[in-house]
DNA sequence: CAGTGGTCTAGACCACGCC
DNA sequence: GCGTGGTCTAGACCACTGA
């Protein structure tokens, strides 16, 4: 993703939201397709149905095929879902069933809900919210042809301020690597990585190949959350040179993220500093109802 | 709040989350505590109970309590929650109501849930995911005396960008505010704001005295997302003359964003550079499951 | 006043993780 | 196997909105 002035943009998008379910024996067909209202509802003639032998879950169903749905622009901003009993009806399903769903696409900003009016279509703009992103994931999306340049990738003892930041003892073993990342032959970012030591196996190879977030799920660690903080200076004299910059005083982005995996133990610390003249993070929040 | 090298941090919490209810007729005092297990679970010691005659609903009254006894410890990370069914037999709940609860805890980063294992408290580090925040009250929070000065408050016509961004007409009447915002005497931003003609009444001495998504929302309207970018860039001699930097080409932190209501329509669009060397943006992120 | 979403109940069967 | 959470049903009453 290009913008207007030839820098580019972290939208970051991951793949979550694996659908996961349960083998279903295809039992009772309820299909009593109530068609004697008018109902001006789009989502009558949406052809909306759910597959029962399925392992997908019926409210996951459902939900895909409302978001893809708002998506080809079936349901177009602004329009009214139609009241989730009638739609729980119609589609053979339970209310809550169908309010999972509904509930899930609220969740990700698509829809809004309003008691006595009813279920609508956000008028668009509004994507998804920042997910936990790596920056080799969001080049590749891009298409701009991420490259990576292992500079470092050692064990150390760790300092006080990475002991602080994975909840290691100072001193502990950690492993240390420092990546330079170009897109289309230049570079983009310097990124330095403590990750506490034993706890994943990373050889130059597959860091060369992929980002690091990829080999971690990989190992079978599931990330959670990460702390994180943007901010700016100035370049220094090294740092100008590593990342192609006309010399020291370039304005650099910084972030530091700490990242914890679902049992709440650090995984990773990294900091990194990018060309402000080729990077912006780019997001969406969406406030809690 | 202050990072160790003395720049303002912007860590980001809004007050959202409302607590809605219904009143509820005072029925049926369910009471058959089940006292026979033994039960190591942390839970059964924490005089959880709920109040049926509370206008606040039920699952709401449940997750206050559990984020409660965890902030206050008495939940201590890692501990598992004891299960759902017992759970919603000892509190006269139905299991739903109990799912809903833990859900919101678990939405909201507080707790992971394992098919097989159990519900567990996460262990710390994680706080809450970042909101649609203000500067003037994210300083206000950190005790750093916000201050603005209102430098412009004038109606215009919409520039081709501002239109773009604010999906109005180009040359349609816009408000546009440029305010100095200082914490501790001391200019910490520059903020540039338009938003769209005959959308809120601001006059000058209500935005010197608060922040302006304080008085969008007292002006009834309802946020609901935002689209933001954060870069960095060298300032101009102007902009740190105004920022009190020593020069041209000092780093400046830059943030732009899109406000929209829960109606999809865009009602504000800023434009705002902050003085690196004072300020960072800090939020944690959430890997939806 | 009618229609909507918000909340709640008391069951049920299934998939997964661990022993 | 056993216990956990994941999914699903078929009802019910209530609060809010807008005509």
């Amino acid at each position: 993703m290009l913008c207007p002035d030839n820098r580019t943009v972290l939208t970051t998008e991951l793949p979550v939201n694996i659908s996961r379910g349960y083998a279903r024996p295809v039992s009772k067909p309820v299909a009593k397709a109530a068609q004697d209202k008018p109902a001006k509802d789009p989502t009558v003639a949406l052809r909306l149905g759910v597959d029962r032998s399925s392992p997908v879950p019926l409210y996951f169903q459902l939900a895909q095929q409302l978001e893809a749905a708002i998506e080809r622009g079936a349901l177009t901003p602004g329009s009214l879902l139609g009241n989730e009993i009638e739609l729980a009806g119609r589609l053979g399903l339970s209310r809550p069933t169908v309010r999972q769903a509904i509930q899930s696409l609220v969740d990700k900003g698509l829809l809004v809900r309003r008691r006595g009016v009813g279920t609508q279509v956000v008028h668009s703009q509004v994507k998804r919210p920042l997910e936990l992103s790596s920056l080799f994931d969001d080049l590749e999306a891009a298409g701009q042809r991420p490259e990576t340049r292992v500079l470092r990738n050692t064990v150390e003892a760790a300092s006080a301020e990475v002991a602080a930041a994975l909840g290691v003892g100072e001193g502990d073993e950690v492993q240390l690597i420092e990546r330079l990342r170009l897109a289309h032959g230049e570079p983009m970012a310097y990124l330095t990585n403590h990750i506490p030591g034993g706890l994943l196996d990373l050889d130059t190879e597959r860091l060369e190949a992929t980002g690091l977030y990829r080999l971690m799920r990989a190992a079978g660690l599931t990330l959670h959350s990460a702390r994180q903080s943007v901010g700016a200076r100035a370049a220094t004299a090294d740092e100008a040179e590593r990342l192609a910059e006309p010399g020291a005083g370039a304005p650099l982005l910084t972030m530091r993220r700490t990242t914890f995996d679902d049992t709440g133990r650090a995984v990773e610390f990294g900091s990194h500093v990018y060309r402000a003249s080729r990077y912006s993070f780019e997001f969406q929040l969406l406030v809690r109802p």
